[in-house]
DNA sequence: TATTGTTATACTCTATAACTATA
DNA sequence: TATAGTTATAGAGTATAACAATA
């Protein structure tokens, strides 16, 4: 029966794949009717850019702007954004986060990092602190937004557990 | 602007979806046409534990026995797999892997290598290694099938798929 | 921007047929 | 047999997400 190896689990793309079931998963288990991910980018990237038009929003989180129009309704009627019309160009809208809104993003933000414990509940700190290092440099390789250090690290901020330079830091 | 950092980024669930919808767009941009995820998984099992029915495959990947209907279909279409009912049990598929079958698994492997070499070009060789390392131990620690053994049951499903040998199912 | 439509994936529920066990 | 319960597949329906085309 199991005689020869599955050859798909020698793919990273395939246990990702896996991985993003789970995740999934476990988020609907653990926080059903919670903030969806693509509800939560769009309140979080009105959060912490101010006032912008739908099309910005789309363009900073590489989202399709036909899509975005449910996601910003449904975050309307919930109280957690304000749409009103941009006085200087009356064909965009002004979105930005409400107060409601802000304190809905934290909540969802404090139950997606107890997501995250859970799921990655056997690796360490510094292995965990390790794999997003080495997604991030993945995703900086392809898109622009990951781009620099930048608002990865602030002053301020801990920095003294940094894994990941652009070396080698992974002996194995 | 603002530089406020984004919380999200802190997140491994949202990097790797970030990290995921990067490698599907890659993928479609590739191999348009190619072979999907899960019609490769089901075609990767059935290839490899032999004939089987439909409820064996959908255990064994975790998947919906009613959605394994169409993926099916498809691949039965495609020529990739031969379905006929199993004489013991007629209720019962005996799925397998026609020649042709086995030649389009190797070609969706040899793409999906390719892919992953091109998405993960900034990592090397060891850091790759690592990285589905990392993804092993989080998924052995709640999925049976990626090793770890001991009584362990992956979140949010339940034991409801056993189906190991035909015949006799011990408590009733 | 908004709308409409298409496709892929995932999950729920139900129907039907074939099996099992038992009176 | 007859009856009841279970299992394997099929199908409808819902929901999310990505994407295309167009008003």
């Amino acid at each position: 029966m199991d005689d020869r190896p599955d050859p798909m689990r020698d793919s990273a793309t395939y246990l990702m794949f896996e991985l993003m079931r789970l995740a999934r998963r476990t988020s609907v288990r653990m926080f059903p009717g919670g903030l969806r991910l693509p509800h939560m980018l769009v309140l979080a990237c009105v959060a912490r850019l101010g006032p912008m038009s739908q099309r910005e929003v789309a363009a900073e989180l590489r989202m399709d702007p036909g899509d975005l129009v449910g996601i910003v309704d449904a975050l309307e009627e919930a109280g957690h954004v304000s749409r009103r019309r941009d006085p200087e160009d009356r064909r965009r809208y002004a979105l930005d986060a409400t107060e409601d809104g802000r304190l809905a993003l934290g909540e969802a933000l404090a139950d997606r990092a107890r997501l995250n414990e859970v799921l990655f509940e056997p690796l360490s700190a510094d292995e965990v602190r390790l794999f997003k290092d080495l997604i991030l440099r993945v995703l900086a390789h392809h898109d622009t937004r990951f781009g620099e250090p930048g608002p990865c690290r602030q002053p301020g901020e801990d920095a003294r557990a940094e894994t990941g330079g652009r070396g080698s830091h992974a002996g194995r």
